[in-house]
DNA sequence: CGGGATCCGTCTTGATACTG
DNA sequence: CAGTATCAAGACGGATCCCG
């Protein structure tokens, strides 16, 4: 995943961005509520350490995600979506619809909100 | 891109289907009205002839896209959206509006519909 | 010539081990 | 706990080859 611009296209271009297996998976996480980065590893897909920290720098360098060092620990930082982050919830949506409507199987963890 | 459910999860099992760079633009492009191999390849952002083989052949495993071959020429054949696939226009629609909104410089080629 | 398949070098991904 | 280092496996991209 390079994410160099292709096209003017913004389905092209937005998917340089999110057009992977593993970040909208963390955008969902995130949605969901979960702000550290040992919690955003127990998801169940079970993302490795490396392809998290990654993704999480994409999407703060996206400024999709802020990370929000702790003050009295220093590796205890927590990552939030930004309000241009939280607007992926639309995307997120129709994705988890289109599971739910046709894979047979997939359900609804806990409330997206 | 293993295409291995993961889990349970609606977000991750569509993302297995459909979660990389390559896949919503070839489906944008049927969904456009693109039919032959050819014109898929002609999009400005330039896919290889093997990527939007191997892509066409898991949609159409997917049962999302299937291959209409040609009465006259046998190497003529077309790739259509079945039903299954034209349901993922919300969610396309959903990642354009993202895009159109939060990516500068992005705009709509032609009518998606 | 159109519609792919194959080969091959490069870049990305992901599992695991390791560190502050 | 929160990552980084390492390294094998796989995906990408493009050039070419092949077949009707």
């Amino acid at each position: 995943m390079t994410g160099s611009r292709r096209s003017s296209c913004p389905v092209a271009c937005t998917l340089d961005l999110i057009g992977d297996r593993w970040t909208l998976v963390v955008v969902r996480d995130l949605l969901f509520g979960k702000t550290r980065f040992a919690e955003l590893l127990e998801s169940p897909e079970g993302i490795a350490t490396n392809i998290l920290a990654d993704r999480l720098h994409r999407l703060e360098e996206a400024e999709l995600v802020e990370r929000i060092p702790s003050e009295t620990h220093r590796a205890r930082g927590s990552y939030r979506l930004t309000l241009r982050g939280e607007s992926l919830r639309p995307v997120l949506k129709a994705v988890m619809t289109w599971g739910l409507a046709h894979l047979p199987g997939t359900r609804m963890p806990s409330p997206p909100r």
